[in-house]
DNA sequence: TCTGGGGTCCTAGGACCC
DNA sequence: TCTGGGGTCCTAGGACCC
């Protein structure tokens, strides 16, 4: 809504790299190619489950998020392979550089796939030429395979890459879609998955078809805003643009780790939640950007996820803070019963250059008494307790000179702590 | 012998303020 | 004299996607 977008059609491309993993895995080594090959995350551990699999063991039935001795049951023969990110990442990269070569309007949306609007590249010829030629360019250079939807908008797009696959071109417009579209079960629609196929089965909702025939309010009432979403985009409209300046806004940066084996063992815990403070912290330092908000996951053995988190009063960014306070929230929330995944999660994210002229906490102006600023002291103290104090206080001395009138504030407040 | 890990967005209730 | 309504923030959970 904020942002204008063209008036007249658009042509949007949706590109989607078919089993990325699986194919940069068999360009790197041909010897794979036409095999049964599936990605794991952890081959050695009970734990693994498939991430992605050649189409060869597709054929016999492996799936994503299958646990691995189940897909090794349907195809004795699997190939099992661990993920070589590096790899992805490297071949993703080169495959964006291709897009943008053609528009610098590209969204990507994952590490294998994304949006581009080439509505201004008539030179480049029609958009199917464009679309082949590009094709044709990533399966040479990269030797990947991927499929292209061309539409008005980027869900349509969306829809149309996934109708044929490997290496297909679909052309979805407007006209097309009582056809192509319309037949298809809603919950092959993007946005809706098992439980609302399920909610909208229950009232008869069985194809896109029957969504658009229904009644908006009824669907609202049934879903929410986006019950009137889904209705508009299954008629074929989708008014948001490709967003090139998407991927640079994080919101949360997070690691979360499933445990060997589920546990009770506070000194296992306590290292866990360390390892992935200190992941988040460096993840959070890679991409400079600090964070006001610590959350952790807790899963149990029955699967059931509960999640914690609080508001700080200023920004973070070290190990230790983050530390220290996921495990504040953990000791506060936890039963006793078995864990089987923890998660630290960081959110509230800002630039970190930009927090230099943000008001906070510990920063007071000059009209501000001393009593207030020890009342302000002492409510913090107890909302965050003792230790969580400290180190907000120690990360935020560390990254905010402050005037003297504010230093010697503190330094009476540290004093005075110390005599009573 | 079960189901990973990275995210985004939405909803709903309660606190709090005016 | 016991009572309104709007707005925002915080927290928790859930749905969805790759």
């Amino acid at each position: 809504m904020s942002k204008w977008y063209p008036k007249k059609g658009r042509v949007i491309f949706h590109v989607d790299m078919n089993s990325f993993y699986a194919s940069v895995e068999a360009a790197y080594d041909p010897s794979l190619k036409g095999k049964p090959l599936a990605i794991a995350g952890n081959p050695e551990e009970r734990r693994g489950i498939i991430v992605t699999s050649s189409y060869e063991a597709r054929a016999k039935g492996v799936k994503t998020t299958m646990p691995l001795w189940e897909a090794k049951k349907l195809c004795p023969n699997l190939i099992v392979m661990r993920p070589n990110f590096d790899r992805y990442r490297k071949a993703s990269s080169e495959m964006f550089k291709m897009l943008s070569a053609i528009t610098p309007y590209v969204q990507p949306v994952s590490i294998d796939e994304g949006y581009m609007d080439i509505t201004e590249c008539e030179a480049l010829g029609s958009p199917l030429e464009i679309a082949k030629n590009l094709q044709m360019q990533i399966a040479e250079e990269l030797d990947i395979p991927c499929s292209i939807g061309i539409a008005p908008n980027k869900f349509l797009a969306k829809m149309a890459s996934d109708m044929k696959k490997p290496m297909g071109i679909t052309v979805l417009r407007k006209r097309d879609l009582p056809e192509k579209l319309w037949p298809l079960p809603v919950g092959e629609m993007y946005g809706i998955g098992a439980k609302t196929a399920e909610k909208l089965n229950k009232v008869e909702i069985y194809t896109i078809k029957d969504l658009i025939e229904a009644d908006v309010y009824s669907l609202k009432r049934l879903l929410g805003i986006n019950g009137e979403r889904l209705q508009n985009r299954a008629n074929g409209v989708d008014p948001s643009i490709v967003d090139p300046e998407a991927i640079y806004d994080f919101k949360s940066i997070g690691n979360s780790e499933t445990l060997r084996e589920d546990t009770t063992e506070e000194i296992e815990i306590k290292k866990l939640i360390r390892k992935l403070s200190r992941k988040v912290s460096t993840r959070l330092k890679r991409k400079e950007v600090v964070g006001q908000n610590v959350q952790i996951m807790i899963r149990f053995h029955n699967r059931k996820t509960i999640t914690r988190s609080i508001k700080l009063p200023n920004f973070i960014e070290e190990e230790d803070t983050i530390f220290t306070i996921g495990y504040d929230l953990f000791e506060k929330h936890w039963n006793g019963d078995p864990i089987r995944l923890l998660g630290v999660t960081v959110s509230d994210l800002v630039e970190k250059k930009e927090i230099s002229q943000q008001l906070d906490i510990f920063t007071y102006e000059k009209e501000a008494s001393k009593e207030k600023l020890y009342q302000t002291m002492e409510k913090l103290t107890e909302k965050y307790g003792e230790n969580t104090f400290k180190k907000l206080k120690q990360e935020e001395d560390n990254s905010q000179p402050r005037t003297s009138f504010q230093k010697d504030y503190l330094d009476d407040y540290r004093n005075d702590k110390k005599d009573t």
